[in-house]
DNA sequence: CAAGCACTTTACGTTAACGTAAACCTCGTC
DNA sequence: GACGAGGTTTACGTTAACGTAAAGTGCTTG
């Protein structure tokens, strides 16, 4: 918790193109703020594809995006299979047949209509957040008031 | 996925000012679409106390409504514990001392940024659900337009 | 009264998403 | 050439949030 999440990182180490640039496990965990582990393990669960120098996982702008996709699915609460779902099928689009195609199309409208239930869900609770909040206020200011009038 | 979710249940059995109304464990499951051991594992957490009546659990509008909020938690990706933090404070809060009320209202902000935080993401994710769609549909349709040159 | 619900407790099983540890390469550098 | 900082694989461990099964209680209904 010590450093704030880059999710745009403008380190820029030098002024390369960006979609030339490459990134080794270390530095896309350090900009995403989650361990090696975590993205050795979304590429096992298909997620990444990172070619290979000799041994070392070399990641292009291309797996920077899917990294990024993937963690602002999770945290909108999608599980990696529903990610990996839409994602490997956005990869197989070009090439893909008129069911496939309509299969995708219908879980976008899936995971649309999950969305916006999910945008009434933060709407209602923030408004419940609020009224604690003031709640809370209210008290906190009669605490006060009491504190004061006990010893004028 | 047989029956729909009937967040607000007008069943209304009988007319009962709803204030008065209790459930069962099972009435509640099939309202809110979970099943009795989801229930009672909330309880056990600690997010839910129905009293009793002999054995068998009784709830009250009041935790009906605790466990309409913890579900809503549970679909934005809050943890139970995360929910229980906020709902036992809650309850405490008549009685708390500045120092917990404090904290309330701080554990309150936090929560508000993460929802913030989620819009974002939400916008983001519909822009490129959005887009990903766009381009289905125009693979679809060209798919549609070789069919018909290649058998006019 | 037997059968069938709806409920109860106890307890072990399961799945997702990683954490953690061990044991091994492969550099640049002191 | 020892070593430290990064990387690698393999494999077992952990946690949250339930699922599932067994065995019992209590009512009411044919």
């Amino acid at each position: 918790m010590s450093r704030s999440p880059s999710q745009e990182p403008d380190e820029n180490v030098d002024a390369l193109p960006r979609q030339q640039r490459t990134y080794s496990i270390g530095e896309l965990a350090r900009m995403f703020e989650v361990t090696p582990r975590t993205i050795r393990f979304y590429e096992q669960e298909g997620l990444l594809a990172p070619s290979r120098q000799g041994q070392k996982r070399i990641y292009r702008e291309k797996d920077r995006v899917r990294l990024k996709l993937t963690l602002r699915g999770k945290r909108l609460g999608f599980s990696l299979a529903e990610i990996r779902e839409v994602v490997m099928m956005y990869d197989a689009m070009p090439d893909g047949n008129a069911r496939q195609l309509k299969r995708l199309i219908e879980i976008l409208e899936e995971k649309r209509a999950n969305l916006e239930r999910q945008q009434e869900d933060i709407r209602l609770m923030r408004m419940e957040i609020d009224d604690v909040d003031q709640r809370a206020r209210d008290v906190l200011r009669q605490l006060g008031q009491e504190e004061k009038s006990r010893k004028p």
